[in-house]
DNA sequence: CTTTGAATGCGTATCCTACTGGTCGAGGAC
DNA sequence: GTCCTCGACCAGTAGGATACGCATTCAAAG
């Protein structure tokens, strides 16, 4: 699950991308007007968290952008204003939902949730795949009711694998789910991560393998 | 544009409806969670607003039966109470949004349109052919929608040949299309990857041959 | 203590080369 | 027109080099 914030402010910053963390997202995040559309032009996100006020204009701005250039990745706008007004502009250029300061964590958590959702409309909000069942709202992954404690990185891999099961990630799909944008990882972290995800499943009779196909990606598949 | 109503507060279903309907859109009307299945189950609406107060129970407990049933229609809820827990309740249980009423009318209707602007399917091109299908995208072959692990060159190979189904592919552009411009290849290289390919699409019944065509090229056809 | 990324060595799938046998078609003799 | 011969091209198999992926270990970071 990854996400785009884009906000100046610091401490807000700091803390929302520790709270998302705390939920298993891959957060990346981005200081201005500029730096998001940059970001954006090359990635696909989950989800856009928008704040409006940005040192280069108003965030709003970068809605219309996205959508005129075919992207429809769920926004969340943030902002200090909240009266009906602004949230009716807001929606209306395009932005999917609206949250004034101060909130509820939860709330916004809750809130992109549904987004997140949407767009995948068709899968309930828990994966099914072999003995396994993934609570991707939860972050909870368990394996015939028993819940399977999983690392971070290792949920996030089975997340992106869960998400296509039967068919193909591409490995460079699967970094960039895994990682985010973080192009500090020269190694072979991923094939570590998949290999521990790998034992696990298997010692805990998952009832799924995760097939790698050379120079192509993997592929998790039901042991049926 | 047609919506379902679910309310049975009399007022507040005329006003609602005049107001939609001002606004272009049609409008049936539920009164009971019963009501409303019954409507929700016949016919197809863009959207649904789902009041929780009702005469036979909570307009919640619809939203994981549609869901249930593979419906993914837009669901915004109204209700009276605004506080987060519930918001996010309501959220977490498939609903898409969520207001609070009392609501400026403004905002229903904006945010309704933010709901009505669906993501449009993720185009994942896919090339078929006999009993193989192949997302480019995700350099995937499948036969039957039996995933068929191939190697990055007899993909290429493949890829170019169903690119063309049923027409000549020259020798030469066959090349290009699996080494690039390696022109250090000098063997027969491109004869071992059809070699395994037929092979595998044989074993696998994939419903096509790879016909070869002496001094001109090779040419993929359905065994129809 | 758990989690994570880097580093290491091993095993093997993949891929090119090389070789062999097979097929096709052109051209000539009858 | 028919048949034969020859050469070019193609199909398939085998083998070795290489690169890739896997598992594991280790140290650092949270």
């Amino acid at each position: 699950m990854r996400i785009l914030l884009v906000e100046d402010e610091p401490e807000m910053v700091s803390a929302l991308r520790a709270a998302l963390k705390r939920h298993d997202m891959v957060v990346d995040h981005a200081g201005s007007l500029l730096e998001a559309e940059g970001f954006v032009a090359v990635d696909g996100y989950d989800a856009i968290l928008l704040d409006r006020q940005l040192p280069d204009g108003d965030g709003l701005t970068l809605v219309p952008k996205l959508r005129a250039a075919g992207n429809t990745t769920p926004v969340l706008m943030l902002t200090a204003r909240g009266d009906t007004a602004d949230k009716v502009d807001g929606l209306d250029m395009g932005a999917d939902d609206y949250l004034a300061k101060p909130f509820a964590f939860e709330e916004l958590l809750a809130r992109l949730r549904a987004l997140l959702r949407r767009p995948a409309a068709i899968e309930t909000q828990t994966i099914r795949a072999g003995h396994l069942s993934l609570d991707v709202g939860h972050r909870e992954a368990s394996i015939r009711g028993e819940p399977l404690a999983l690392p971070r990185r290792e949920l996030l891999v089975l997340e992106a694998l869960m998400r296509r099961t039967g068919r193909m990630v591409q490995r460079e799909a699967l970094m960039e789910a895994v990682f985010g944008l973080d192009d500090e990882i020269q190694s072979n972290a991923l094939d570590t991560h998949v290999s521990r995800l790998r034992r696990k499943l298997s010692e805990a009779d998952g009832g799924v393998v995760i097939n790698g196909i050379r120079g192509v990606g993997y592929l998790l598949r039901e042991t049926t």
